[in-house]
DNA sequence: CCGCGATAGATCGTATATCATTTGAGATAT
DNA sequence: ATATCTCAAATGATATACGATCTATCGCGG
């Protein structure tokens, strides 16, 4: 009945508690407190980590040990560039096939996000965020692509915990870049139009926070001096 | 001296012997000969295993073990595509920094790509070819892409061995969109123009192989007729 | 003759034990 | 005071052993 291996509950805790900041960047996965507190040996511990390795949210260094992977200031960076250029890609793949259903419920949601915009909360806009290109990505007919995009997502999840805060205003564009990518769909508009709005969307939260960050930096130079 | 775990030693082993076709899509790695044949425990080459599969070069089931992985007919073109799309991007990313040298190197590569077509060696143009981009991705910026990029070569030499022969006159053309990307490049072209050059090289390689699958499937049809 | 259940062999999954390496604290010498 | 050396504790890496699970074969009953 559990049909889960011991590496695979695991390798669930561990991402889990990366996902949700309990493991900060930087911390140091140790194998054997992790194995006595669910109570298995350190061997599928090992395997767990291994895996998480493989996926870029923890690295590693021979005879000692793993930690949870560190941000450099460009990494964000190369994360949503990344993300852009793989998520608009996919988008652009389902311009020929997608339904009319899919565009309905994407436009709800859509405007569920459009609500939240009064009394926001970044979290649910995130969620709300997420299951509106996860409608569009039903139809994706390339699971490589779609492999690719879950991956960004995950590896952005241990991103957004760390240094990176939320940029005011840039949801209502966000709402409204959304817009214009359905319109797109809805009018059968080229897969190459679909696929660069949908990066641009990316890459504009991305300027977005840099530009902030870069203000930051600007105001506490001067506050400095 | 060594400076190499047993389990990275196991990986390589492994991964060298798919990448040679040694190991066929199918076949069933089992830990022990495995273990064995490399005189060290099963420990590590289960590990090295699930480093392969994270990488999706083996499937997995639990208590059955690893196989290569199998490739169904739209694999192919799933991996060719999301190829085209990250090698697109990643060339498309260079265009603002590609050096004269770069440049030059390519070109000269790409001259000796030209000289093959005369005695020609699938084996040699594929190595040319993978150099031919290997220089210009020296100075991608972003290290993700470029980790995609390679994961899908290295994807493709598992395919490439299997069923998915060499199309004639294909090469003469490469090398002709190699000479133009160059050009697009050493005119300082806008780099979505680079990008999009670099992805419709890629996609008529895979065009022309499901053109030519398509002729050699209907001629077997008309001759069973 | 075919389908189904029992059984044995193969193989995987994990625990335990041991060896190897790293790291840091303390001692010692300059 | 600082640098370096030594050594012990912490931790990772691997081997071995055993139990669990699957798979294929064989025999039995329909």
């Amino acid at each position: 009945m559990t049909a889960l291996s011991k590496s695979e509950q695991a390798y669930r805790l561990i991402r889990e508690r990366i996902d949700s900041g309990r493991y900060v960047p930087g911390y140091r996965l140790v194998l054997a407190p992790i194995a006595a507190e669910l109570d298995m040996s350190v061997v599928p511990v090992r395997e767990a980590i291994r895996r998480l390795e493989a996926e870029g949210l923890v690295t590693f260094e021979l005879n000692v040990g793993a930690q949870v992977a560190l941000i450099e200031e460009t990494e964000y960076q190369h994360t949503m560039q990344t993300l852009a250029i793989v998520e608009g890609a996919a988008t652009g793949l389902i311009a020929d096939g997608v339904t009319e259903d899919q565009l309905t419920r994407a436009r709800a949601i859509n405007e569920r996000m459009r609500d939240t915009l009064e009394h926001f909360d970044p979290q649910r806009f995130t969620e709300l965020n997420l299951e509106f290109h996860s409608v569009l990505f039903e139809t994706c007919p390339n699971p490589h692509i779609l492999d690719l995009v879950h991956r960004g997502w995950n590896r952005m999840k241990v991103l957004r915990e760390s240094s990176f805060s939320f940029v005011p205003g840039r949801a209502r564009e966000s709402v409204e870049e959304h817009d214009r990518i359905l319109r797109l769909l809805g009018e059968r508009a080229p897969a190459i139009e679909v696929e660069l709005a949908a990066r641009e969307h990316r890459l504009a939260t991305l300027h977005a926070v840099l530009e902030q960050q870069h203000q930051a930096k600007h105001r506490a130079e001067s506050s400095a001096a």
